[in-house]
DNA sequence: GTGCGCTTTACGGAAAACCATAATGAGTGT
DNA sequence: ACACTCATTATGGTTTTCCGTAAAGCGCAC
């Protein structure tokens, strides 16, 4: 089993659980951060002072305080270190279940596997880092579409970034201006309007108003 | 101190933090469960067992799963409760920082303690259990303005209404051609725009789309 | 009654959103 | 080179929202 583990988690008492878990798996080294630049600081120094950690347990989103962060998601915590560390093993230990991004997580920055917390959450992730020890993927049953079919209904991330903008009160003018200087496409009036016209049909929404209430029900945005 | 306290939270790693904090409090006899139907079963049953809990800690989202429920929230879990128990004490636990909803669970529904999840989450629960054992009420930093009569709290009810039918898809003319129908007063057109604009300058909002999206954040609507 | 303050309603123009259709362009396969 | 598909952009027209201003309605004091 592994021995030297980190918990990157800002939630004291999820950080709880997962210790407790990790404890009964008999894992005995446990470092635990609640900031992402922590989690990267940590990796480094073991790094640097030849004993490696072997596994991280990452939550997504960390909530900002008072303390500026250089990364301030587990998403770009877990890009920066798949490319430093590659034989660091990762497991993504989220609330969130949008497949989308696990799917992007799972292909682009290749974690080695993905829990989703709920009711299961922490007997999925005992399983998780069995079989993750052993190198194989593991992928909690709610999210497991993420892996099969494309499943039209999704939302990307250009249309995420166009929706919050919408709610943030731009109008779909200014937010092609924006998109043109930043080099985002497609930038035009016509793709923008496009673009939301089709997510209205997808969602049945009558409008623009109604398209990101909806949005904000489902936590997209 | 508590000496009979149940957990309603259906993530068991949270569960676990929280009932590590009640250990720590002394507390000896915790119950806890993941379903709301359940928390409201094993609470009626230890009041007519002569043995009622003293302290219930409870989340307000429980995800659906195979088992269907009652009460699907936390919310309705502790309107119940307030009703048929009204001495026991309650204290929210949640990731749910909307202010409106804070504030109805303070004011309307009475519960002793509102506290927020995050990175002090735990000492604040524990912060909480002490003041409310000793019959005052706790709310979390996070929302602490929620209890400060301040700017949300002048929204009224027919503002409201109108919110919820702009969010709802409904046009500005469809709502006037509804409240026409349905005797709300002032129901003309212009009378609605000068009032969504009211709205808008008082909030800071640029449109609708902005307006709607905030009184989501806050939970108005 | 008249005058005053406030709310509701009405109207008109400008801006934005909505909608259909057409033109352009990039990539693919033959 | 050609046809074909698909995404992006462009264009014009209709509806809705946005915004200012003005008129009508109403309660109230004098």
């Amino acid at each position: 089993m592994f021995a030297k583990v980190l918990v990157a988690e800002d939630m004291e008492d999820i950080n709880k659980g997962v210790y407790a878990t990790l404890r009964e798996l008999g894992i005995t080294e446990i470092d635990q951060v609640q900031y992402c630049d922590d989690a990267l600081l940590r990796i480094k120094r073991a790094a640097y002072d030849g004993s490696p950690f072997e596994l991280l347990i990452t939550d997504l989103s960390f909530v900002a305080d008072h303390r500026t962060q250089k990364l301030s998601s587990g998403e770009s915590l877990v890009q920066e270190l798949k490319q430093s560390y590659p034989e660091l093993k990762i497991i993504v230990y989220s609330i969130d279940n949008r497949l989308q991004k696990v799917r992007s997580l799972i292909n682009e920055s290749c974690v080695n596997a993905y829990v989703c917390k709920g009711r299961r959450g922490l007997r999925d992730l005992s399983d998780a880092i069995f079989m993750v020890y052993n190198n194989k993927r593991y992928v909690s049953q709610e999210v497991q579409n993420a892996l099969r079919s494309n499943s039209t209904l999704e939302v990307d991330d250009y249309e995420i970034e166009l929706l919050k903008h919408l709610s943030k009160g731009l109008s779909q003018d200014e937010i092609s201006e924006l998109f043109k200087t930043n080099n985002i496409s497609p930038s035009s009036l016509s793709s923008i309007e496009k673009r939301l016209n089709k997510l209205r049909i997808q969602f049945n929404a009558n409008n623009a108003i109604q398209l990101v209430a909806m949005m904000k029900d489902v936590g997209l945005i």
